[in-house]
DNA sequence: ATCGTTCGTTGCAATTTCGCCGCAAAGGAC
DNA sequence: GTCCTTTGCGGCGAAATTGCAACGAACGAT
C-alpha cells in the first residue's frame, strides 16, 4: 500500500510539479489549491504526511471545532523563499517536523519525506514486492495477492532475500552465506529443500511459478 | 527525565559551544571527540539521539560486530559546510533523521532536535496502544479493555516495548538489550518466563491471544 | 525482622523446524 | 542417444525452541 501524501500547495506550476514526481516515486498524492479544501482532504481521506505551508501546519496542530482530523499527522513545511532562522522556529514551535525553505531540490524534499515517514508510519516501512508477492520487513509477514502466507524463519528469510530484488540471479553460494551465514559452502542441498517447501506454499496460497531456479547457478524471483 | 544526547564533535569550540547550551537548555550531553569513543557511548549509555557526522551515521545504522547499541537510534547529522544536494541525500538513505549544513543556527537546531524527539521517543508520547490493550507511560498503566491491569516492572517493560509498534517483530536479542539492558545474549529464559506471565494475566483480563511468539525470532503483539 | 512480591533459572513435555537422504526427473555436454 | 551433473520433492529423525510450572534468591514495604 503507497502513503497517502496530501500536497497543500496554492502556486500552479508548483503543485503540478510535485503531485507528478511524487506519484512517480510510489506516492498517492491529494493536490489541494486552498487551505480550505486541504483541511477536507485531510479529515476525508487521512493523509500519511501533509506537505503546507506554515499557516496551515498551525491549523492543522490546533484542530477546528466541529472537523476531525489526525492532529498529529507529520507535517513537513514548505517554507517561504525570504523566510529566516526566525520564521523556521516558529514552524517548529508550532508542531512541523521538518522545514524546507524555496526553492529546494526535489531529491532532497523527496528524502526528507521518507526520513519522516520512516519515523512515523512504521507500517509502511521496508516493504518489498514482486508480482503477487509482498513481504514486510517488519511484521515478517508476507503476502500472496494480498492474502498472508504463514512461514517459518528460514523460509521466509529465503523469500525476503530473493524479493528484495527480483528478477536478480542469486548464487547459491550467496543465499547460503547470507540467509543460512555459511562460511564454507559444503555441498550441502539445504537451500534446495528450502526453496522447494518454499515453492509448495506459494503455490498453493496462488502464485504461479515465482521462485525459479537457473540451472547451475542459483534461484530468482519473478517480478511482475 | 532528561533526554540525554550524544554529541559526536571533533571541533573543540564547537563542541563546547554545543554542550553548554544543550546542557542549558535541560539535555544531558555526552560529548565526544572521536567516533570510537561515540560508538562506545551509544553502546552504554544508550542516547535517545545523536548528533553525528555523516560518517558516524553510517556506522551507527549498519552495526558492527560485537557491539550492539541501538541501531534506530534518532542521529540528526551535522554537515559539512560545502556539502551540496547529492551530499544530503546521501546522509538521508544511509537513515539519518535530519541533515543541518554548517554553519547552523543553534536555535534552529534545537527546534529540529526537539522535533525529532517529538516523534521518537517513546517516552514522550503519553499512551499506546494495540486492540484492547492501552498502555499509559506517564502513569505506567495498562488496562485491557478499559479496565485497569497491574503489572510488575519488567511485564509492564516488556508490554509497553511490544506495544510501541504493534504487528512488529521483536527480536529476544532486541528486548533482551532494550528491555532488560542486556549486552551479551548468553541464552537465558528470562524473556520467555516474562512473556509467559505476561501472557496469563492477559488471558485473565480478557484479552485474546496477543502476545505472539515468532518461532526462532522473537515476539510480537497483535493489533487490532 | 517478617512477609509478600518479583525476578531469573531450571526441568519437562510439547511442538516446530531444519538439514539430509533417496529417488526420479530434468538439464547439459559430447 | 548416452552419460554425468544438477534439481524437485516427499519423508524422516535429530535438534532446537518454546510454554509453563515450580523453585529459590533478591528485594521492598511494613
Amino acid at each position: 500500500m503507497n502513503a497517502a501524501v496530501l500536497l497543500a500547495e496554492p502556486e500552479p506550476s508548483t503543485r503540478e510539479f510535485l503531485q507528478r514526481h511524487l506519484a512517480d516515486d510510489g506516492f498517492d498524492v491529494l493536490g489541494a489549491e486552498a487551505e480550505r479544501e486541504a483541511l477536507e482532504l485531510a479529515e476525508r481521506l487521512r493523509p500519511s504526511l501533509v506537505l503546507s505551508s506554515p499557516e496551515l501546519c498551525r491549523r492543522l496542530r490546533e484542530g477546528e471545532p466541529g472537523r476531525s482530523w489526525d492532529r498529529e499527522v507529520p507535517v513537513i513545511v514548505l517554507g517561504e523563499t525570504e523566510a529566516d532562522t526566525v520564521d523556521r522556529v516558529r514552524a517548529f514551535d508550532r508542531g512541523c517536523d521538518d522545514y524546507v525553505p524555496r526553492p529546494f531540490h526535489y531529491d532532497e524534499l523527496l528524502a526528507r519525506i521518507r526520513a519522516v515517514l520512516r519515523r512515523t508510519s512504521p507500517s509502511l516501512r521496508d516493504r518489498v514486492e514482486a508480482g503477487p508477492i509482498a513481504v514486510d520487513l517488519v511484521t515478517r509477514r508476507a503476502t500472496v495477492h494480498g492474502r498472508a502466507l504463514t512461514l517459518p524463519a528460514k523460509e521466509y528469510d529465503l523469500l525476503a532475500k530473493l524479493a528484495t530484488e527480483p528478477e536478480r540471479v542469486f548464487t547459491k553460494e550467496q543465499l547460503l552465506r547470507e540467509v543460512w551465514g555459511y562460511l564454507s559452502l559444503g555441498r550441502t542441498r539445504t537451500l534446495d529443500s528450502h526453496a522447494s517447501r518454499l515453492r509448495r506454499k506459494l503455490r498453493q496460497a496462488g502464485a504461479g511459478p515465482c521462485v525459479v531456479n537457473i540451472w547451475g547457478v542459483g534461484y530468482r524471483l519473478l517480478g511482475e
